[in-house]
DNA sequence: CTTGCGGATTAGACTCATTCTAACTGATTA
DNA sequence: TAATCAGTTAGAATGAGTCTAATCCGCAAG
């Protein structure tokens, strides 16, 4: 079921909006309480198809451009796994990416600072980077503790 | 220019196609080619290109068929950079992509053991990988020393 | 030989995620 | 009230990749 907003996720929501100038509207709300509700890395039709529930009128093309929005003000990270949907996550401690082979599901892991640093010591001099993806694929065993 | 194979790709190539039983064809020898001689992670578009200058009969289809039987069968692998169409690497050695943000170049990265390591041990127990991608996106100011 | 088989190749149709376009809405400003 | 402008909308367009059905070709059996 799709809870409202925290007040502090709405205040999230508004700051991160305003900061790049633009607003809160109830469609960027609906998907954002949508992402934050199933913390699941769901597609652009998984957002659809659950934001329409709350908001029957929505359209598609209002989804993607909500969810570029909140990329392009760092809300939202895209997850992308070979050529598959882009999927998306409201998780921005920094996080690798693992992939089940057998569900599809993808699990965050954790990145400990050392492994960010060991992993940008490998950059030979003169390449400067802003964004690193890693991204696992296997088999997970655990019994979902949380698909993050 | 695009040279012949060396002897010994020939036989790399031979060897990995038969073990899958599969065999070797003009046009995979072609697109294998194409792949050895620029080591710039080509799209199948540009294998494509280049391919039929040598092999001017040769259709799409069928580039995308022997790029797809090489990933099979170990001897390249794929690249993909968010959703830009898929890239090919015939450098099996472990490592990452560097994709230039401004010149679209993609580098390799040589990945130390004590890396894969350091990023395996961030997995928790239960969750088993064969695969990891690690990309990098930025901005290289080498002058290119090879960019494989 | 020549026939038949199976893997490989081919052209073109198809799929489907994503992007684009042009019209519309609704709040705010002049 | 009119003009403006960001945001939304439906549907068309794009384009990488996949599928399909026909053909090709090397080779083993007759």
């Amino acid at each position: 079921m799709i809870q409202n907003l925290t007040e502090h996720d709405r205040e999230h929501l508004q700051e991160a909006l305003n900061k790049s100038g633009q607003k809160v509207t109830p469609q960027r709300e609906a998907v954002f309480t949508v992402l934050l509700a199933e913390r699941d890395h769901p597609t652009v039709d998984e957002v659809f198809n659950r934001a329409r529930v709350v908001m029957p009128g929505l359209s598609l093309a209002t989804v993607y451009n909500c969810l570029e929005t909140f990329v392009g003000c760092g809300l939202v990270r895209q997850v992308n796994h070979e050529r598959e949907s882009t999927r998306y996550c409201p998780n921005l401690a920094p996080h690798a990416h693992f992939r089940d082979k057998e569900t599809g599901q993808v699990h965050d892991i954790e990145l400990p600072p050392e492994v960010m640093k060991s992993l940008r010591s490998i950059l030979p001099p003169g390449f400067d980077s802003e964004v690193i993806e890693i991204s696992f694929l296997g088999r997970a065993q655990a019994k979902d503790t949380h698909s993050n």
